[in-house]
DNA sequence: GTCATTTAATTGATATATCAATTTTTGATA
DNA sequence: TATCAAAAATTGATATATCAATTAAATGAC
């Protein structure tokens, strides 16, 4: 059973594609299945506002994430008409919105973080800490090589 | 500098996702730029397309990028637009599309095929064969996890 | 202090993923 | 054979990513 080096090369990216994509498809049905209307994106986003104690704007919450401007502002659209946060301009900069967390919001995050572990958990269920470590690394050298 | 096993997971896959995206945004560049109108996904599906030496129908690629039928369809519509390959009643069953190269199809992908396999060095260099073997594994593993 | 440049956020257009609903055709069964 | 369920493809709706263009506000150069 031989498989090429061009092979394995090309096989690996599908097989990393397909990883993430299963766990965003599972991840967002654990999420329905558990009474939560909330994309795994939108969860990311919320617990960016959530973890951040000063006031954070968009720009940095998209920069956090590695997301566009642009699709940081529907994700917000989206997360303010479930009145999970909101949009507050800043004091000094009226360019800028500072966001922050509703009652709802928190409560959330507060309910979703045993959840998120636990899907995390199943996910790397029989992979070693050393092989999480090697995973890392392997993809920080991919970043650094497309860059 | 510490980091607890629960943020070591948590990284390992927003990394995992972002290498994925830094593929996908380097590749379509490097299409744009080298003179090809073209997508990454756009090149799967007619590269697989390609591939089958015999008739393959829309369900068979789709399965075969683990695609939705629906954004198969799509993707076929703007290839098709595209000349780089068209629709084919199957004689025996006409539920089925039999899909088929074009010339400027096969060309596209026999002058691309070069320029691919240059993207996945770069995205892979200094990462070595053992570490790509165990990056597969590690993969295989997770999808079976949340299958 | 005015004017040009930069920055923050939004909006529009296009591509893709996912799910649901629909249409057409096939196949199986009663 | 008439019917009914399954399969193939399409279409519509929504979420997200990306790029381009736009608006409003801040900053920097002179």
């Amino acid at each position: 059973m031989f498989i090429s080096d061009q092979e394995l090369k090309d096989v690996v990216f599908f097989s990393m594609d397909q990883s993430m994509r299963r766990l965003r498809n599972y991840s967002n049905q654990a999420f329905h299945e558990a009474g939560f209307d909330l994309t795994v994106d939108q969860w990311l986003v919320l617990k960016r506002v959530y973890d951040a104690q000063e006031q954070v704007s968009q720009t940095e919450i998209a920069e956090m994430l590695s997301k566009d401007g642009a699709s940081l502002t529907r994700i917000l659209d989206i997360l303010v008409k479930k009145e999970l946060l909101f949009r507050k301009m800043n004091e000094t900069d009226r360019r800028k919105f500072d966001l922050l967390m509703t009652p709802k919001g928190t409560e959330y995050i507060q309910r979703l973080i045993p959840l998120v572990i636990s899907i995390r958990e199943k996910a790397l269920n029989n992979v070693s800490d050393a092989e999480i470590i090697v995973l890392r690394t392997i993809l920080e050298k991919i970043k650094t090589n497309l860059r």
